[in-house]
DNA sequence: TGACAATCATTGTCTAGGCAAGTATATTCG
DNA sequence: CGAATATACTTGCCTAGACAATGATTGTCA
């Protein structure tokens, strides 16, 4: 299923391996039966949540995610880091320079390709770090109350299907060659 | 857990309505099978979807929201636009500067409360936001694609609860009177 | 080797939102 | 009535992210 017509071909895949089912329809939209505007939300209310208990590493929402990166040693350039965090190397720029104002982290330019830059995290910087994961999983465990485990797994899966879903529709075709 | 001592009393009520299953934990916490996580790529994808729709109306996603309010007649005010959007006055205030520039919106003084600025939307605005119901609905159409519509409805159900719950977290006590 | 392309980081400009201070107008209450 | 309070914007300053242009370096290939 799914679908993502990447293909050439005139014939409507959709239609065939998937018939669309009209869950919403525009004269009868409302908001507040919308999957999209409760997720929204949710991830507004969640992230509230954790920038309220990020508050006293002195870390913002935009903030934790890439040191966490650091921390977890998936990246150590600025470059990559913007990729992992799909952000703009410009954006990345600025929030390094919060970062290091903030003694969070530092930039050492590479010896071996002057281009890069390399980061590491000072002390104060691992040490906010190591707190994330605690507050993502007591926020996350907190708005689930009420769950129960086979609950949980099933929204897991139908969250999966849908993540996957909007991905294809995102790159209709892209590496059609190589 | 958690249990954020809201309540005045020492019961941990928490403890008692509603024990709290350890979904997630630190040590293994890993965001690819986090809701949260999963949560904020798909509404960041729907989004995507729904700004590259919007194109053509020269809408923005951080735009079409206030229009569509206005256009459902849920407020005519900008503070109350701004308190239906949950967004900051001086943001507001920004935001109708650029829609007005965009003649799709008219600020209009009100001469019984000559504090408040009665907002109108241009045929433009309105032929805009027209157009926003369907492709809300489309894109959501889309990535609930290999849904049944029970699946949906569980789905649906989940959000809500969650969101409740959410609710509940962000205002912990707050009107113990009236 | 030398021109060209690719990559990395930075900077400027724009939209966007939060917070705080300020102005203008209404309302309330002594 | 008049002072205090509340409300409705508005503006300035900050973080934040997207896009485009730039400079510095590295890689490629004729």
């Amino acid at each position: 299923m799914v679908s993502h017509s990447t293909s050439t071909s005139l014939i409507d895949v959709d239609a065939i391996t998937c018939p669309m089912i009209e869950f919403y329809q525009a004269d009868s939209y409302t908001p507040d039966d919308s999957v999209g505007y409760m997720m929204r939300r949710i991830v507004t209310l969640v992230a509230q949540g954790v920038a309220r208990e990020l508050e006293p590493t002195g870390l913002t929402n935009a903030q934790w995610v890439p040191l966490f990166k650091l921390h977890m040693g998936c990246c150590s350039t600025a470059a990559e880091l913007a990729r992992q965090c799909e952000l703009d190397a410009g954006s990345m720029t600025r929030l390094l320079d919060r970062l290091e104002a903030k003694q969070l982290c530092r930039r050492v330019r590479s010896s071996d390709d002057r281009r890069v830059v390399n980061l590491e995290l000072t002390d104060a910087g691992r040490a906010a770090a190591q707190q994330i994961p605690a507050i993502l999983c007591r926020i996350q465990n907190a708005v689930l109350a009420g769950f129960s485990v086979e609950e949980w797994q099933v929204l897991k899966g139908y969250l999966h299907r849908i993540l996957d879903t909007a991905q294809t529709l995102q790159t209709p075709v892209e590496k059609n060659d190589q």
